[in-house]
DNA sequence: GTCTCTGCAAACGTTTTGCAGGCAA
DNA sequence: TTGCCTGCAAAACGTTTGCAGAGAC
């Protein structure tokens, strides 16, 4: 599920070329854990790509969450935080936010339940408001260790 | 748990003061059950008191965040939408949000089994990472029935 | 009368748009 | 060669800040 050649066929597939920005941004993010915003993302590809343009950034983003590879996050800063979506390299992981200084922690204890939750609600939403779902999120904020 | 009389002490309380454009802000979102931005508030207010500002809103909004009075949410559509908090007249619930359309539908199906898990998670979560959890927001994103 | 609160204007930072040129297929 | 993709510049947008005056207590 990862890798230049899968994503060129993934890209192919829905009629999309896969560049060199688009490759690098998924390269990046299959490496780190983080959760980058737009201009971190900007600053780490600009080293290895110079010529790369914020605009372009934005738009590959965009594209990548539309096509399922990424994951949008806001977590109260100000910007969009991105990361690699579940099942693409990365384990299903919910967000701990701490209010004070912003660190996110990705944690997985109970998942197993809380997918068995999610999906009883999930089915009961679907029919009671004729909604289709796709996509959940769930965040728990408060103060980390270091701020208390 | 509302009206001036009961805001006027939870402010005095905290050494702020009551005045109109709070008042205002609280009654609007008293009276309405829906999930309104920064600008909406500000034409709201604006039509019963003309002389507001825009900055009044944010700075207010954000005071009555802090106090636990509000909630503010993020549904993906680039501003900030707020709403009473739970306790201050309004039940626990969480958000189903189309994401072609941005209708947002308050769901209470499943809450007491969500707050069951909701509070193993914080447990275990607090003791894990030594976090001090204060809040939690569970959405759901999907298309609406109109939008299918 | 004190000190908080407010409105205005301007600034700020993120994100979006229009357009001409570049490059993957 | 085609037309998707890109970079630049500029604009748009929500939000924040500085400051002088107004109003709650």
């Amino acid at each position: 599920m990862s890798g230049p050649h899968w994503w060129r066929h993934r890209f192919r597939g829905c009629g999309y070329r896969l560049t060199f920005p688009r490759q690098a941004i998924l390269e990046l993010l299959s490496k780190t854990s983080k959760h980058l915003s737009a201009k971190e993302i900007y600053s780490a590809v600009h080293k290895i790509y110079p010529a790369i343009g914020l605009t372009t950034i934005y738009r590959t983003l965009d594209l990548l969450v539309q096509m399922g590879l990424l994951k949008k996050f806001d977590f109260g800063d100000g910007q969009s935080r991105y990361e690699l979506a579940s099942g693409i390299k990365k384990n299903h992981h919910h967000h701990l936010v701490c209010v004070k200084c912003g660190k996110i922690i990705d944690y997985d204890d109970f998942v197993k339940e809380e997918i068995e939750l999610v999906k009883k609600v999930e089915e009961a939403l679907s029919k009671k408001y004729n909604f289709e779902i796709k996509d959940h999120k769930i965040q728990f904020y408060g103060i980390c260790s270091k701020c208390k």
